[in-house]
DNA sequence: GCCAACGTTGGC
DNA sequence: GCCAACGTTGGC
């Protein structure tokens, strides 16, 4: 099994969006990085576990836990014309562009901020904290993706 | 809104 | 294949 972080705009789409969806389960979309594609495409696997993560907010951060559900297939938000994701370059027979499905697990109790995991020392290499690194999706060594879910578990800071 | 750090595009 | 211009991301 992998980890990853996985990042969303909160005003665009929560944590708790996800979790109001029917089964809790919503497929990402959108994502049109080909270095964060090949995570997708090449390494996503049902099961993998995600951090998820809140940008462009008042408290960045690691929110809660959420699942893989189901591997790569093609985004088909690439072929239609009124999706801000239109992509005429991808194709049904020859798709760029791939999403996976993702399902809610758990809320953390608060939120894991951006500020505070930069203090850790066993998150020092973590990929979200290193300086110019914006995919939206990233591993996540199995060690980290502990120490964030312990954290994301106690109140206190 | 600013700006650093990328990634992509396209002329040559 | 180079590289300038442009677009995007995301913390602050």
């Amino acid at each position: 099994m992998r980890y990853w972080l996985m990042k969303t705009e909160p005003s665009v789409f929560s944590f708790e969006d996800l979790r109001k969806r029917p089964r809790s389960t919503d497929h990402w979309e959108g994502v049109r990085n080909y270095q964060a594609r090949n995570y997708l495409r090449d390494e996503m696997r049902k099961g993998d576990k995600v951090l998820f993560y809140h940008s462009q907010c008042a408290e960045p951060g690691v929110v809660g836990v959420a699942e893989i559900t189901r591997e790569a297939y093609p985004d088909f938000f690439c072929w239609n014309r009124r999706s801000k994701y239109y992509d005429p370059k991808s194709t049904p027979e020859h798709p760029r562009w791939f999403m996976v499905d993702v399902t809610w697990k758990r809320a953390f109790r608060r939120t894991v901020t951006l500020k505070e995991m930069r203090d850790i020392p066993g998150l020092r290499k973590m990929k979200v904290l290193q300086k110019g690194q914006r995919l939206s999706i990233m591993p996540v060594t199995k060690e980290e993706f502990a120490i964030v879910s312990a954290m994301g578990m106690t109140e206190e800071r």
